[in-house]
DNA sequence: CTGTTAGCGCCTTCAG
DNA sequence: CTGAAGGCGCTAACAG
């Protein structure tokens, strides 16, 4: 410890007065390039540790046009982000590789028109070199601003339609995965099936669904007749919009019993929506997996944990973490995106006992 | 929209060229102040607009030497953050009051050292004006090291010994909430209990557990004898470490079973914990409460859907995380943390059918 | 009300 | 290997 330290700020200026050499020599050191002697680094890293010395952030970013930091933003209200364990575990896949490349990963949440003008200027304005965007509605304009301003963006699934045109992502093939839900049930002789579908204005609702669909027709079944009896043996399929969450699968599974007799099969396209809707038909006297089959999607730790046991479709969450922040490093390091692509992780289907 | 627009990022001097007007002036028009011409402001407004201006930040973060934004520290793995939801209640709380301040809320992990250091870096770097911290364990050095350096810093409950002296925070009554629990349980005849804490290197698990210890001893009981058999009617407390997991609340439910003939009641210090003892005792073949009673501490969501519903210490957890952000910008904007202070909410004990 | 003039702290050529 | 010098984009006095 110096005789006086903390108080004013240490710059760089009072390191290298301190070290008896030029802030030239002291910028070196501290941007650990090569070309100083031994003599020279030594004296500048004591008189930093001794001025508790941190880099003025700003001036560097003004004059490298670079924060080292990364977005990872959220378009959801808290609730939701924190009640489904799905972003947890995408969020620790990207928190591991941004930091593994010394970056800081700031995490945001935009849930109104104020947190997204917010973000907007926090982003552009340099705070972030890339910006990771989860949960992308339809409508949602900060992914298409920030590029327009020159911020990399990188997406966590396919974006509705206008978003963005052409931006890399991370993903997951969700029409494989309902396809490999239905088959599974399908396969197990089951044929007035019900879906409870995540919220429409996102893609990966629409391209489960249209897995499920693939996989009745394929089946010789009918699809989006609810009501008529269909001729014993042909499937069918009924469809509910969720919410994501554990009360609206309840709802949900409530509308789907109302609407579908002889309903044999529930598929949610999350794990939250299957609990609820076991638990519903429970409440009803139904038994899962004896009446009922139910499958959900992603294989969150609460899958394994209810009773029955979730059969479910795995996705790698926190690879989709991984990857998407992998992109976003890459293009926090090229600047622009020229990078583009991306990669579609596969789903795979869980057989435990609730199917 | 201008035939050229996106490409070179705009800077204050081109809008300043495109309004025919200074730099001056176009900096006063963009930071609001309220010299100006209408004229003037009209087309510096227009040229941004048509530009895609948004300010650099490091630049006027460079001379003003702030970055509207604050910083939301968990240090916790993100496991631990996100399986509970006390986090995202606070969260919340601060969110709303640091949006409505203009800012930027920034939140950040601190699980490794590495991110220790990145964070202090980060923060003290000036990219955030102040920083709140939750989950402090003892050892945790960030606090200091941001004060140090001159960044406000603004802790959620009391800091372990040694952490960082006198610094403003939000806080409940931890005392007064184990107090409360035990009270609420003796009152009911209840003698044997057992108290399931937090990990003891933060002092909200000990202030609770002094609670509970003041309680008995003010029934008359012995505190601390988990073996002996007590002469009936004078309570004791026998106590097991958690760790704020279901699971762990599972295990201490199960090692409080084993050491404690006649155990009628246990106090968890978090609804987690309170949820795992519930399942715990149902294997066992215990009814709750006629057996043996269960208090859970934060009342979570999740306390009132259980079966049985969780009688519990209800802690004001947005309003935690607004008093702690309140405190935060209000030192954002002081500058250093000449304030102090803080506050103490007060728990509730909420009675439902556990207990 | 507006333009001119200085830097904020740092990195990076460019000479020595 | 090292020092001197310039400028990143912006705001904040200071004159006009």
């Amino acid at each position: 410890m110096s005789v006086e330290d903390g108080r004013a700020t240490a710059t760089l200026d009072s390191v290298a007065r301190t070290a008896g050499v030029s802030r030239a020599t002291a910028s070196r050191v501290l941007t650990g390039s090569p070309r100083v002697s031994d003599d020279a680094r030594e004296r500048v890293l004591a008189a930093a540790a001794s001025l508790s010395y941190v880099p003025n952030a700003a001036a560097r970013a003004l004059v490298t046009r670079r924060s080292d930091a990364v977005a990872f933003v959220v378009c959801e209200r808290e609730e939701r982000f924190f009640s489904d364990p799905f972003f947890a575990s995408v969020l620790k896949g990207a928190h591991r590789v941004v930091a593994a490349s010394r970056r800081q990963l700031v995490f945001a949440v935009v849930a109104s028109e104020d947190d997204r003008e917010r973000l907007v200027r926090f982003a552009a304005g340099g705070h972030v070199d890339a910006a990771i965007f989860l949960s992308v509605h339809a409508g949602e304009t900060a992914p298409a601003q920030l590029r327009e301003r020159g911020v990399p963006v990188v997406l966590v699934g396919r974006p509705p339609e206008g978003v963005t045109d052409d931006v890399p992502r991370a993903d997951t093939d969700n029409v494989a995965g309902g396809l490999a839900a239905a088959e599974h049930v399908l396969g197990r002789g089951r044929r007035r099936l019900g879906v409870i579908t995540g919220p429409l204005d996102m893609p990966s609702a629409e391209d489960r669904l249209e897995g499920v669909r693939r996989a009745v027709v394929a089946a010789g079944g009918a699809v989006g007749a609810p009501g008529g009896p269909a001729p014993a043996g042909e499937p069918s399929v009924a469809v509910v919009e969720g919410d994501y969450t554990t009360e609206g699968g309840r709802r949900a599974a409530s509308a789907l019993l109302e609407r579908v007799p002889g309903l044999d099969a529930v598929l949610a396209q999350n794990d939250l929506m299957a609990v609820g809707a076991l638990g519903l038909l429970r409440e009803r006297g139904l038994v899962v997996p004896d009446d009922v089959a139910v499958v959900g999607y992603d294989d969150i730790p609460l899958a394994s944990a209810v009773q029955p046991a979730l059969t479910t479709v795995r996705q790698p969450l926190e690879e989709l973490g991984r990857e998407s922040a992998t992109l976003a490093v890459a293009l926090a390091v090229g600047g622009v995106d020229e990078g583009r692509g991306g990669s579609v992780l596969r789903p795979r289907l869980v057989v435990r006992s609730s199917s």
